[in-house]
DNA sequence: GTGAAAGCGCTAACAG
DNA sequence: CTGTTAGCGCTTTCAC
């Protein structure tokens, strides 16, 4: 691309207001005093000229972007929508854009070191991103104040999770409630400790309740579509299949149910199902999902307010863990409830 | 927030490597020769500082930012899910980062005007946003290059848009195919023609097969959750309900199928259902949408294109309108098929 | 109060 | 090939 054409200056409205630049600037930060006429020539050149000083500029000279990056693994994934209005109302709140850029997981973990530098943005909101020590050592050695969300590196930085383990086993209680004894878990990735700590929660609220947990009982999943559909076939060709099923989210769940239907089988009535996240499409799945809300939105913007007001983060190192809900509809075995989304 | 702390310059680099900055200069940017030896050194220097050179200070000078911006009334919105992805892949894919601001439809239209003012963003991709021509105007003038998607702005700016006509049409076809004669519509909101295309198509394949729309079938819903479920309702007070209808969004089909078996009755059994965008949640509903999908994906990615490469836009004012796809699935009387998503 | 001038970090001529 | 220098547009002392 070849450079853009020209545009109005501080200059240029220095000239045509018969001031000096360093007039302008100051009515545009409007910081130290100016007299009344000055400031009112100064403010009518600009409105002729349609002057917008040049956040380029701008940056250089303060070194600081008014703007954030928010690293994530999809930022199109129903799952993070909360999240991502979350910090982007914040940003936008603040005065802060927002620089998105979705980043898969994956093992190295290397193809952002390079993107959003310092001089770029001024913060970086991490979502269930693995980085390394020394690159979030290198990020805030250079000033770059980061967030990190769903993903636990240690808490040296502001750190926000989920109660996973308190959010499953509220949902197992629930379950466990309804009478169902043969309770299955369809797992998710393990690349975060998201699925253990809801499978670990399952495993000690049935030994709580004198009921086991059968090896077959656990299915590989991997949290995104299609695999809820193949662990629930599984489940369902085993001899003794169980009668209530949880699987690690909201899509593993979905698919299910329909596995499920398929079969010619009723949810709940052969078979219950629950999920985790309460994404969107758990309130159109036949029947609705049961499932735990996570606190998504907060999340994003307690991230956000974390790199806006260090001191707010305790020494930029706070570490909160956010409470879930239990969210009763439908695929549990419940009445159904309030006719529309809720 | 205060200034981040130092980080190095291409002034350290160049004192580490004993050359001057020019010469750092060119072996970043690798356009002009440097021998051999000076490369080495200066680059080791590079990498012993871990230097990057300051996007800001490159953008000031070279009036490029090597950013694009993104304007859409929710990026969340699972509609606008394909469309994002577009953006950002092939945003990404030629090394441009990507700034997002939701802005949700307003009549005044004004908040965005003075965001990604030029040297933030080399361009801009709005969608569904419905900009003042004089604003228009002065970006352009200014040298942001604009795309305009999913609204008709008047094509003196690339604008991406697609066929609804068509693509409603080959539906109410398949409709009438299955025999339904009493249809029924529920429109969505009036801000942009696509609810009123819809229908348009509507009536004239209705009256091409010699058939009736009667005023009490068109119900008005507004695209967004909620709507569809008591336009639905309406419709089956009735004194003759509809055979089918055809809400003008996924969102409000799924809503409408909610309303009809809460009523008891069965979709398609009893009343046939079709949507329109093929959201993700259109595969979940039950039954199934059968719906209309359109190319949001490759409208992104054309819009993209069409900033960053403005001569295949042909004279930068192209206006394309593509092509949708009929997806059939069961809620409009067609026996199921595949059993995963597709 | 307000102008002049020194950067902020980098690219791009322009000399050698 | 490489060093020097003049900006890019804005903020911020420092004098007057």
């Amino acid at each position: 691309m070849s450079p853009p054409k020209s545009r109005p200056t501080i200059d240029d409205v220095a000239a045509r207001a018969g001031v000096s630049i360093g007039t302008v600037s100051r009515v545009l930060n409007g910081l130290n005093r100016v007299s009344p006429e000055t400031r009112r020539r100064t403010l009518q050149a600009i409105e002729d000229l349609q002057y917008q000083p040049s956040n380029l500029a701008r940056g250089l000279a303060l070194r600081r972007t008014k703007t954030i990056g928010l690293v994530i693994p999809s930022i199109t994934d129903s799952f993070f929508s909360g999240f991502v209005r979350g910090v982007e109302e914040t940003a936008t709140a603040a005065s802060y854009s927002m620089l998105v850029r979705s980043q898969p997981w994956s093992d190295e973990g290397a193809a952002y070191e390079q993107l959003f530098t310092p001089t770029q943005v001024d913060g970086l909101v991490l979502a269930a991103i693995n980085v390394t020590r020394p690159l979030l050592d290198q990020l805030t050695a250079r000033g770059v104040r980061v967030a990190v969300c769903q993903e636990d590196l240690g808490g040296y930085v502001p750190t926000f999770l989920v109660d996973n383990y308190e959010g499953a086993r509220e949902l197992v209680e629930h379950l466990v409630g309804h009478g169902y004894r043969r309770i299955a878990y369809i797992t998710g990735s393990d690349r975060t400790p998201d699925s253990k700590e809801r499978l670990r929660a399952l495993r000690d609220v049935l030994q709580e309740h004198g009921l086991a947990l059968p090896e077959a009982y656990v299915m590989p999943g991997d949290f995104n579509t299609g695999t809820g559909y193949l662990a629930m076939q599984a489940l369902l060709n085993l001899n003794e299949p169980p009668e209530a099923v949880f699987a690690a989210n909201d899509q593993m769940a979905a698919d299910a149910i329909r596995a499920v239907r398929e079969r010619g089988l009723q949810v709940p009535g052969d078979i219950a199902i629950v999920g985790f996240d309460d994404i969107a499409l758990a309130n159109y799945t036949a029947p609705a999902l049961t499932t735990v809300r996570q606190p998504t939105y907060r999340m994003g913007q307690l991230a956000v307010e974390a790199i806006l007001e260090p001191q707010s983060g305790r020494g930029a190192s706070a570490r909160v863990v956010l409470p879930t809900e239990l969210v009763i509809r439908e695929s549990c075995g419940c009445p159904a409830r309030s006719p529309l989304p809720g």
